[in-house]
RNA sequence: GAAGUCGGCCGGACGAUCGCGGCCCCCGCGUGCGGGGGCGGAGGAAAGUCCGGGCUCCGCAGGGCAGGGUGCCAGGUAACGCCUGGGGGGCGUGAGCCCACGGAAAGUGCCACAGAAAACAAACCGCCCAAGUCGCCGCGAGGCGAACGGCAAGGGUGAAAAGGUGCGGUAAGAGCGCACCGCGGCGCUGGCAACAGUCGCCGGCACGGAAAACCCCACCCGGAGCAAGACCAAAUAGGGGAGCGCCAGCGUGUGGCCCGCACGGCUCCCGGGUAGGUCGCUACAGGCGUCCGGUGACGGGCGUCGCAGAUGAAUGAUCGUCCUCGACAGAACCCGGCUUACAGGCCGACUUCCUCC
């Protein structure tokens, strides 16, 4: 379909090992919304890893709404992500933040993460 | 029309584009993936995890102790700490609302501050000198005074001071006596019962509060939980399953302990079980409609519908239009309750007041 922004089953992070190999060693970068980190796989496509901690809030109805805006801009942006595994942190007070600013932040998190992994 | 009480219901809508996970059908092949089509996809509280049950495993849940829960009566229910109806007490003009509502004459302990005294009563102020006692006066009869004497009516303290009011009575008083009220016991009547009664008899009254202090009484409760549990199965360690049998000791075993119970021996069989995966996993004490029984909770009959099943965890994002501008908040094995949170709105029944006819 258009843009290829499909996948979702096979573009995440599933195993526990996965998740502990991105946080042994991963490039980091971060705002005061988010904590984005990333690792090259050799899987030839992106895979997302979700951890919003009750610290980022208590509400479930508010972690669930993160983790959809998060991947939301992850699938939009999922074709110019190459070979990495990201894991994305939430950080506290997110919920009174705009939308907009939210997937503007992702967004400049994408892009620095894809060209530190392509240099290193 | 205004104020209020009770019960029930809804919880942004529509469209476009891009997406997510589930099931069914068709096609393709490399048999779990791709393509196409269709159907559905969070809540009234999904929440807190406070009760009750189903389900699963464990010794198939036996006896006792300990521990926990419940606590007016009757009914409903799978069950309950829930619900309905009734009784009693309290609040409100009223519709209605509220109540851990068994036992304090089984025992132990407690009742702050204040107060003399907080439960075998007692006596600070006060009242009284009739008898007895003491002091003074008098020849004497007697008089006056008093507390180490009598009293508990009045004052004062307190949430509460040992029935209330009146009359009699008395030195002053007191259920000391009487009347009425209250209280307790027995009976009778009504009610399944809690309980009630203008009822009768008896008792002058022996009954302060608190059981959300211990406790007593009655009834109930085995333990753990879907990370239960079953199956497939890399790694690693050596054990696991079935049948037959057992005197005692000892050891082992999910329950806090004891008893009881099972296992240990022999024979036969062979895989084991972490990562990962599959099942459990959604169909039901089910929803809706209707009729019947019941004051009601609810029960029964008939018809009809199929209503989330994820597992790093699916219901979203963006844009547009509209309105009364959108609260609290996200299923995780499933039900029945309770409790708590909640913008705004709708419907019905009833109460009080005002106005009009």
């Amino acid at each position: 379909m258009a843009g290829g922004a499909r996948f979702e089953r096979r573009a995440r992070l599933v195993r526990k090992a996965d998740f502990q190999a991105v946080f042994d060693r991963a490039e980091k970068s971060g705002d005061r919304y988010f904590t984005v980190l990333a690792r090259p796989n050799d899987l030839g496509h992106a895979r997302l890893g979700l951890a919003i901690s009750k610290r980022a809030s208590k509400l479930a109805v508010v972690r669930n709404t993160i983790k959809r805006l998060v991947r939301e801009s992850f699938r939009q942006r999922l074709a110019g992500l190459g070979g990495l595994d990201f894991v994305v942190m939430a950080r506290p007070g997110l919920a009174e933040v705009e939308h907009p600013a939210l997937f503007e932040a992702l967004d400049r998190h994408w892009s620095r993460l894809v060209k530190r992994c392509a240099r290193s």
